[in-house]
DNA sequence: GATGAATGAGCCTTCATTCAT
DNA sequence: CATGAATGAAGGCTCATTCAT
């Protein structure tokens, strides 16, 4: 059962990220999990209810290994640094799925959107408390730490509709890369050492089954 | 003629941001353009030649507006902070049609898919003339300018998802925010003055017909 | 008025005998008339109604020049061989209005229908009372003669589909080819003259402007 | 499967003889064959697949019962005679699907058409070579090979359109009836024996399920 | 578990027709 | 005369879902 759901899962989140909830057809997730579809039904509830899955366990995901991988980091250039690249990595190793959360939120049903809503801010407020942090500390810099934080969140976000594994950027430099932007869009000038990586490097690999 | 194809224009604009194209009923379009499902048909050819002729007239506006408010900038960092500005304000101001460029591509036809990516490409092909010439100059700091470009595209058109003319935040502000973040994002650490923002004012208000 | 009403006759024949009535639609005619679909209903009732005139008065048509060109001919022999050759040519220089009097019964109105039924079973009976007439005296030999008067007027009418005025059969051959074929179903093995088509000719010419 | 496919072929073939093609909806074909029309769908292709479908499995069945029928049969008088009396005995037991195979060519797309036409000529030419033998042999006398052939098809075809089993006529009649109108046509003036239709009674009965 | 059969509701689109201008 | 605008009804087809086997 686990193995079949993974497959119809793994299907959704596909046909989700390439051709929209509403433009993806149950006999597509069929043909694709390589199932009848009414053997559909027995893995899946309601198509809403597949893709609201899909996208609450994501986010619970996302929001669990950002918790880990900031435990007991206090410094806010720090947390900062592995917000940001542990956001990018997740969203150039697992495209399809983030395209996902990012872009089906309308196609919720007021009930399941109030709950990924939900996650969604639970997850922002960790970039928001890092931000607002690091102005008071007076370690970034900027007149509008709202606006910025998501200006960053879109930013590492795209990468999702860009990146692609078989081209030349390695996920390390692109996490660094991304990371030095956020520096500098927050008032940091190449100042000081880049994020240490470690902490992120392990949670990537234990939530994504992924190296970096 | 032109009335009722506005009208229907303005309804699928609307819609298609909201819903998506494919969360996008004719009958939905009908109603919201207060017409019946076969009057739409007079205005229109097929659902997708709508969504395809918004698109292209929406990248076709926009890159002439680019040209425009570029047009005898020669100076990089002028000329980024226009574009920067520019893309802003359009996203602030036409959240729905810019949303609709932005999140629909993969709904039209192979045939119609490239006329829209051509078009996006010729419009991004601007920003990267710019940053690279910057490089080239060195007024702009980065290892890697086709990165940074498509970061800052990503963060400037997320300003369409959150964006509120109703918020606290003026156009200008955001469009100067923004233009800050790009600058420090190219390793100028607010250095010099912020862009000129007179001729983008005057063809934004020509093109959108909205005062900055 | 009656050019207008004219043209859209045209037009109808034309595409009723190419796609069928339900097979067009009102738009086509409008572009075969070279007129808006709205103008259209300056000249015509319903769609309904311009088939049912069109079969009306060609049926009409027909019948009165079988009468006319048969009239005073007493012998059976040479009324059948009139009648057949009339039918022939008719098929022959109209195929268009023929295949849609023969095809489209089935798309009338009972009410409509009826009326056409009427005159083709007064058509009919023409050639009924001559083949009676025929077996009566003795020229015809068929057991049955009623069947033999279906299986002619069917072979008759087949010419509407295959017959080409640009091809190498004239108009004069056909005609008596049929005759013979006509007669010797009857059981005359080319005995007697072949009928005499001056009559026919001009008949022929004044009801459908042909020269024979 | 097959039952369902049958049952809505069955409906089909009733329904285009009656209305036509383009007369016949897809709710009207879902009554007739007690099904939804969207359950139609789990037994057809499209409607047209459908029509395309009826004609070729019609015209190949009756090449079929043609070659077996005639086979081994040498003299033309004789498989003309077969061939006439199958072609009859078909349209007059299945007077819908020939009627469609008959009224509905130009109903078919280009691709689909060009199929059935070949398969017609193909039939076609059975007649065609037995004509033409017949005249060269001198047992027939026509001065037109190629029309005489077109004006018999369409007299045989016509059958389908008037002739019923409910009638005074019996197969056999008919189908002796229609022979000895061919041998006449053809110069024979009721010389020699009617046809043995013997093996055209097998063919008949194990092609159509029909006792002649 | 798995699926063929089935369907009511809905899809996008076109229909024949009317009418104000 | 002529037509652009408009529409209710219907067109062919697909939707997500259920259920007996």
């Amino acid at each position: 059962m686990a193995i079949g759901k993974d497959r119809v899962r793994g299907a959704a989140v596909k046909l989700f990220a390439d051709k929209g909830f509403h433009g993806t057809g149950i006999r597509d997730l069929a043909q694709e999990a390589n199932l009848s579809s009414a053997s559909l039904y027995h893995y899946m509830g309601t198509k809403e209810e597949l893709l609201a899955g899909i996208m609450r366990e994501s986010l619970e995901r996302l929001i669990a290994a950002a918790r880990e991988a900031t435990d007991g980091v206090t410094d806010p250039v720090n947390r900062l640094g592995i917000l940001v690249a542990l956001h990018v990595i997740t969203h150039a190793v697992r495209p399809d799925e983030t395209r996902v959360v990012d872009n089906e939120v309308a196609s919720l049903s007021p009930h399941a959107k109030a709950a990924v809503v939900a996650l969604r801010d639970e997850y922002e407020s960790l970039w928001a408390e890092t931000i607002d942090k690091g102005v008071r500390d007076g370690v970034f810099r900027t007149d509008q730490p709202a606006v910025t934080r998501l200006a960053l969140l879109e930013m590492c976000s795209g990468v999702a509709r860009w990146y692609s594994s078989r081209g030349p950027l390695g996920l390390e430099e692109l996490a660094e890369h991304y990371a030095q932007l956020a520096m500098r869009a927050l008032g940091r000038l190449d100042e000081g050492e880049p994020p240490d990586l470690a902490n992120c490097r392990a949670v990537v690999s234990k939530t994504w089954s992924v190296a970096v």
